[in-house]
DNA sequence: AATGAATGAGTCTTCATTCAT
DNA sequence: TATGAATGAAGACTCATTCAT
């Protein structure tokens, strides 16, 4: 069995995996419960997988992967546009992204959050050793901060090109509206896809492009916003 | 015994848990441990609350119960003010809720989710029966929208009074900022408490007046944001 | 529950897996089997005991309490007699030791060389840490040196009184002796219960009052011993 | 593949497997570890010998070939010696041969326990199938008494040439002899390799030469040993 | 009310063995 | 012969919950 047949089936566990992480979450999926999704035994899971966590640091790598990969491909079908367009467009992405897959999008955050607690030594104690240990958990420490990366060096390019107004703090400005970004998505959430996928009144897909307008009038910083970052240019 | 006794353990028993469930989560966080750290015996956690995730309910009411009476207090502390002020006010507050209770936040947001699933037949069968039998959970099906609603007539109420641009609308808006200091909340969680709370290379305190600024701005509306907020009034 | 009956309940518990270790050896032994022959729930099994390991520490501390008791009471009974006599009932006392009870033999000698790979770096890594952490091995630590101590203090003893010859070094004489009689035991063990206990054609109860009257020669070192020993005194 | 070709790899395996029982015993010896160690697949490691517990048996058999070509190339080696010479080169050989393979001696013991079982027929039934089907098992069967009886028959020599005293009971004598020298390599083993191989304040070497004059004595049956046989003579 | 010993279903993980290639 | 992926039974251990006192 080559490289390849050995992908396939890594590529079967993380897809059932994945299903079964997303539906019910990581505690409540039982590694017994991911071998009958993937048309397997429990054996050869482990055969692939070092343990539960190692699956999910492989789906955290894969999650990683895939906004970067996101990211560049924004950035190579956008190379002839402005830098506020592509900034706009990774905004776009990375909403559908996180709507896509919450899994995804739980697993970078819950990274982030172990980030936080690795680099406090009062904390770091706590992590399971068996994250730490996880190769994925490796690869994914050289990943982490690739796709903030080109969020803010996008910012300055359209700062550059002009297409950004020029009194924008890039990394305030990126924090800012991939918090906006963010809350949108952790409230879309909760719309009702009974009802057309609305939240009280609101489409949520006009409230995304409501949000997109919102981002593009903070990046040309019109008078308005400009009060708003005078506060805390530093 | 009587009812005074009777909420004093009631509250040690919560504090414990808060404690615990704050720093482990509910999963990593052991009725014995809650037991030990509220200085009683498993059996009586039990006698108090039905189970684990009554116990869990308890504690999401309270967060609701918090988050209400804040807001309210606001509105007592901010009548002689207009509108907007108290907007502003109510996002200043939870966003301060967020950051010292993060236990009352992910309850609260792990509450919306379970609605999400609740309201879709689908989804409903999925949701642990412990959690729909707690008491609790009725009383917070009560509470759930009290938030969301007295954001949004303080909306209306600034539109009224005119300190907010009366093209507003006020659902859209309120998700919109609400969004934002989710999001907000979610990335300065981040920040690095070694390096006095810094984000990159962002002060969090700058960043959370730089968002209140931009709040502001777009309740005043001014022409930048009516051309973001045009396009999804409906 | 006090202590009385918390120690009632290990006893319990330890003497249902000194059956079966002492039947089928550790590794055969499952914690299930424990707890059905103790009459209990397998979580009670784990909330006396730590892990399997813990338990089987526990018995070793039981083996070497019981050897060490043993000799005092040896010392007891025989305070009016000789230095020799009481080194020839220790031995006596150690092979019905032996011969009553493998499994503490083999647990007293499984914790010897538990010392000898703990006392090596190279091989100190490789034990299993669930030993290390046992608070039962922590107490054999300090126990394990006084069976011979006592051993050689009592051949030291007879010299002083001169039962045994002065020209015997104690610890080689102790050694040897007790070299004889674990040899002894070894292969006593082999000898047929269906035939009288009888090895080959030696009874085993004869052989074992040979052994102690060569033990006696070998310590009155009379002339042919004295050849024996002079060549290792040192 | 011819038959010497399957010797080899048979070799190969069987070498593996001994170098890992030795250092981590049966149970912690993973097949797997076998099959690396070996160079080969874990599927050809099954293709060669049944079953783990064939493999054991294998080992088992060896060390008994070992043990009795060692006494064989002492006879012809002493051809020209006297009986009691012979014996103590016996005690030489099988004290090195202990020391240097310790699993080939833990092999021994443990197959002469397994007769013990296998003669009772309350234990019978508790033996391993694996091992009483393993082909290996029948041929050690065969080859179980020769080492007892070249030893015996080497004391009896000693007698008949007039090296060995006529009042020694040769059964009696060989297993005493055998118990010193079982014991000696017991005790020995928990010798300290940092500390130049010294047990309490004895060097290992300088014990072992005590241990043959011991022995030598005794076969000679000097006035003070007389004593000691004569309360077993039958 | 209060205790904490007792329960046992449930979970992760291991590993000897098999088998398709 | 040779490989190593695949199996699944088995086992150590956990922990929410109960219950006798």
């Amino acid at each position: 069995m080559g490289v390849y047949e050995r992908q396939i089936k890594e590529k079967e566990i993380l897809e059932a995996a994945q299903e079964l992480f997303s539906k019910k979450g990581f505690y409540l999926t039982k590694m017994d419960d991911v071998a009958k999704r993937a048309n397997m035994s429990k054996g050869l899971i482990y055969f692939y997988f070092k343990n539960k966590e190692d699956l999910y640091m492989a789906i955290t790598q894969k999650a990683f992967e895939e906004i970067i990969s996101l990211y560049q491909k924004s950035i190579q079908k956008n190379k002839a546009k402005k830098g506020i367009d592509i900034v706009i467009d990774f905004l776009s992405v990375f909403m559908d992204f996180n709507a896509k897959n919450h899994l995804y999008r739980d697993a970078i955050f819950h990274f982030l959050g172990l980030m936080k607690a690795h680099n406090n030594p009062k904390t770091k104690e706590g992590i399971d050793p068996l994250i730490l240990e996880s190769p994925y958990f490796q690869k994914v420490l050289e990943l982490q901060h690739e796709p903030t990366k080109l969020g803010i060096s996008m910012i300055s390019q359209g700062i550059r090109d002009g297409s950004i107004h020029k009194s924008i703090e890039p990394e305030m400005a990126y924090f800012t509206l991939w918090a906006l970004v963010i809350g949108f998505d952790k409230l879309s959430t909760f719309g009702d896809p009974q009802n057309n996928e609305t939240l009280y009144k609101i489409k949520i897909e006009d409230w995304k492009n409501s949000i997109l307008s919102l981002a593009q009038a903070i990046l040309k910083n019109e008078k308005s916003m400009q009060q708003a970052f005078q506060a805390t240019l530093f």
